[in-house]
Parts: C-alpha cells; structure tokens; sequence
DNA sequence: CTGTATCCGAGCAGATACTG
DNA sequence: CAGTATCTGCTCGGATACAG
C-alpha cells in the first residue's frame, strides 16, 4: 500500500486511524520490509545493511535508510549500539519484538515468492481479457 | 520509514526491484489490507466495502477503493463479479490466493495489535531518552 | 564512518464533477 | 449504484552538502 509505498518513517497522512496500522507500514514499508529480513540473519553496521539492502532491491538513501532505522528503532523493534570510537561504529540488530515482526515479514515475502508464477499468469490473463 | 506510506496500489515508483516486493506492496498498502480483511469475512459490494473500510481507519476516496480493487484482482487475489441489472450490482470476494494472502495479512495485524501495549511504550522510552 | 539539514521533483491520493 | 475523468496539493524520497 501506498503498501508506498507506504506510509512512512515520519507521521505523515495517517493522523487519523487506528494506530496499529501506523506500526504495520513501518514493518511493511519499502525499506523496512529489506531492513528487518537483513537484520533476521545477523547484526549489521550502517553501511553494511545498506549495501545489502542495495543487492536486491534498489539503492536505498542514506536518509531513508537512517529514517527507517529510526522509526524501527523507536517502535521498539531495532536496537542500535553506537560505539564511541573513531570512526564511529554504530551495529543494528534485532530486538525480541523485532525478531517476531522480521519472522512474519518474512513469511510473508517468501509466501509471495512462491506464488509469484500465479500473479503472473492472473495479470496475463488480466490483461488479455481487455485488449 | 519509508515507513512511509504505503506503497500503493499502482506501480509508481518501483519499476526496478524483485517482481515480488511489488506484490507484497500491493497487499500490504494502505487499503489492500484493509479490503482483503473485509473480504475475507464475507463477499461485499462496492459501497458496502466502501462504508466497512470507512468504520476503522478514514474514509476511502472512490478513486483509490476502485484502484485498489483493481490491483488486486489484476494480481488474482480478487474476484469481480458484474451483474448486467440495473441499478448496476457488483460483488467482490476472495479467490484461493487471495484468500491465502488475506490470512497472513490479518496475521500479521492481529499480531500487530497484540503487540501494540510494547510498541508504546518502547516509543515513551525512546521519546523520554531525548528529551 | 555515521549520520543531519536542506532543497526539489515525481507521483500518490483526495475532492469534485460527470457517465452508464 | 458503480464507477471514470480531471484537477491539485501534499508528502515521499532522492541528491547534495555538511557535521561529529
């Protein structure tokens, strides 16, 4: 919606609903979705996660990158350990919360995935149907 | 982030990314959940869908429920059945896929809401620490 | 390296009016 | 009732420059 792509990392349009949903497209939202699947595997510095988001998908910008970090983080579901050393060094992982969500996130995309070949011949039939 | 919005219902943006996180958008965006929940209780017509949706979050516009709509039956997770009477009459209701991806979906709301208590108050922790 | 601040374009999404 | 067409504002999200 708008999955959006999404509502997103900031409050923007969703003022006025039920206020789980705000949390539900922070969890689906376009990076976060990549985020939360990367972060299921293991830990990830900053630019790490962002060139492994990058290899499937498209590129992410450091600002969206940083904004969907946040809010996850705030949601409670990342946790973020920034190192006071130079350079800085800041690890992102998983909370429980966040293990929970990334699971049914993942499920759901690889539920997609496999039904992929369905929605293909669904839209080629579709589109046949109104030529 | 992107939490953002929802992706939505057309394709916009997303023209280079794996073919299946544009599915998962779809089903995932602003009203695709909310319709594929409705629909999973029961068949609805049009401005019965319209008005169901319009009782938990805000009101959907024309516009987006019929591209919404259209999205999803494009991806086969929706069936559109017109009878030729009128007043026109159409009914919209779930095909095995749809109703598949339906369930996930309100899963992964369900667990959502349950969770919710935690959310908060990760996020009056996160607020408070910067304060 | 890990961000933050600012600017700006693209297109999502709502309102409105109209058609079958 | 069930949509389509058009107009428009708003916000998302990328690029860039800069800071700690």
């Amino acid at each position: 919606m708008a999955v959006s792509s999404g509502p997103q990392t900031g409050k923007g349009s969703a003022e006025a609903m039920c206020p789980y949903r705000l949390v539900l497209e922070h969890v689906t939202s376009r990076w976060g979705v990549l985020v939360l699947i990367h972060l299921l595997e293991r830990p990830h510095r900053f630019s790490e996660l962002r060139r492994a988001v990058g290899r499937m998908g498209r590129p992410v910008s450091e600002k969206m990158l940083a904004q969907t970090l946040q809010t996850l983080e705030r949601d409670g579901m990342v946790l973020r350990d920034a190192q006071p050393v130079i350079p800085p060094r800041v690890d992102y992982s998983l909370t429980a919360l966040g293990r929970e969500a990334a699971e049914q996130v993942r499920t759901l995309a690889l539920w997609t995935e496999r039904r992929m070949a369905e929605v293909d011949s669904a839209r080629r039939a579709y589109d046949e149907a109104r030529t």
